[in-house]
DNA sequence: AATGAATGAGCGTTCATTCAT
DNA sequence: TATGAATGAACGCTCATTCAT
């Protein structure tokens, strides 16, 4: 039920906003009462902390797996990343857009945590680009955390518009945006 | 009145949010009453409504003059108009970060208006970069719709971190990102 | 309006309880509806509030211009004030009676108030058995504190049996207590 | 189990209220669930009426105990029973005092029951008085029922300030208030 | 003897909106 | 131009209660 509950939450969340959405609205369309919503929930705002550290955290699962893996070079980690972003936009588009709009929302007790695996992932995106700099892989002559919250902003733009099933698959746009940034760094002759 | 009303209303939205918001909230900030409210305008959506007209328009007025204006190559004219986006932010964060994220609270009528002119907006870009593809003075051979899309996501993210008081100004910032595009959209040999 | 709401509240609250009555029931009594309500009041427990203040505030005034009355000697005072609290059950049981249930339901920032001026009440009454001693109009060997809590309790715990219309006057349950008192307290040979 | 649930709600019952407190407390404060009252609880009201049920039939018990107690005349009967209800504070204000606050949230099948019991009380009382004064140990030329009524208005007071830990024991002010009334209904010359 | 899941009704409160003045 | 009183619908939430297990 619980899942259920959140899953649910999630569509309609995402279609007509988290204020926007009543508790009515959600247990109506799993036909249910209210009172099953406060039997697995707090309140409504624990159910949006909820959906939030779940996307925070598979987000972060994802890229650490990334980072250890020993046999990708920076470049190939650095496209894996990207390609994690935009793929995943597949089955957490939807909580990945109230990921980012819905942040006022949470409870300053819960924000912290949020904000700061937030920017842990931020972080480790930019630990990533320095790397391949000094081990000579990449070539790079920008500010390494304008250039991250670069990346940011083109990858997680996508969300708003990528369609993973129109003409452009995910893997030719992780390619596109993969050649920008590491030809885009590059220093000049 | 008005305008104050409107300004009153750009603060709590870009705060708080539009739901979040109260009519209540708005008009005490002013210490007027509702009454005063709905003498001006038809309904709080009213008021959303010419927050997102004022800001797009801006944003294309000022595209507009940067492309008549015939003294520029495509190169400078794409350096004008991220220098636009990213500059705008001075005035105009708090307006960016609720037509980004209130677009859902128009009321359909006016959305179609909206949404063409936000695809205009972004069309025109494309546009020009397809132009200096075409005049040479860009080397691409990557889907401009996507690259067009990249360039949106990275400017457009600013208004979420970026700080114009801060260490690195628009001026260097929109150096950076011009520099990542014009070089990383090149044909490679 | 509001002078409307706060007498059927009393009436309310002293037949059902504060919590035990809903405000869908005082607005119904009074054909209005629950906004109404909140346009006057901050809260339900303000209401409360303002019931409490207007009845401690009522017998601290009458316990004052008895007080300060120069015509009457120490007996005379007591003998008045034993009868304002039992009269004042004409107009002010139900007020009497929601005072002394209810005091819990107020909130933390109200009560240090209330009760500082419930508390006045009682000392301004021992203090009038003190002078009275002293003048030499009472004969006590009795602890002040404890005589004068239980003048308190005879006559407060008459709010709830007390019918003034009944076959025992007002007048004559003043002169029965106060008899009580007097001669109670006098000193044995 | 079902002596815990009741000692539990007594404390609860008379810090917040009968309506202010909800099952979830009750039970949550013995570590069990809702269940669990319900198999020793029709509902909720009935709880409040075994309290009520209990506490009135102690104060019954133990003033038949003293009126049948033969070796005690009149004023030592109206001594003890005076002390029977300040000294019982000791284990049973709580229960006093939601005694005399939440009769009203009674089912009204108990309530007639209670009611009896509580006048029952008030008539015993009564009794001794006449019985005294019959006999001739007791001067009084007042009204038995004012007198009775005045009695129990000073003693149940009690409940709401006596601190039988304080600087006045529960001896002491037995003996004031006794003092008051033997002295205070006598015939004066 | 006790639990866990669920209900359904109601509660206090907020809100956008209306309208006579 | 602006106010003040009022509405009515909805909202998040709590509660006593039920019942299969």
């Amino acid at each position: 039920m619980k899942e259920k509950i959140i899953n649910t939450s999630i569509h309609l969340f995402d279609k007509k906003g988290f204020t926007e959405t009543s508790l009515q609205e959600i247990v109506e369309e799993l036909g249910v009462t209210k009172g099953t919503f406060y039997y697995y929930f707090k309140n409504k705002q624990e159910l949006l902390t909820d959906i939030h550290l779940e996307f925070i955290e598979f987000l972060l699962r994802n890229q650490n797996a990334i980072l250890s893996d020993d046999t990708k070079d920076s470049e190939e980690k650095l496209r894996s990343m990207i390609y994690m972003v935009i793929h995943s936009i597949k089955d957490r588009k939807k909580s990945a857009r109230i990921f980012f709009r819905e942040m006022r929302n949470i409870g300053s007790d819960y924000m912290e945590q949020i904000v700061q695996k937030r920017d842990q992932f931020r972080v480790n995106l930019q630990t990533l680009v320095e790397d391949g700099v000094e081990k000579g892989e990449f070539e790079m002559d920008l500010d390494a955390d304008m250039v991250t919250r670069g990346i940011l902003g083109m990858t997680n733009w996508s969300y708003y518009w990528f369609d993973p099933d129109g003409d452009v698959s995910a893997e030719k746009l992780t390619s596109i945006y993969l050649k920008i940034i590491l030809n885009g760094i590059r220093k000049q002759e």
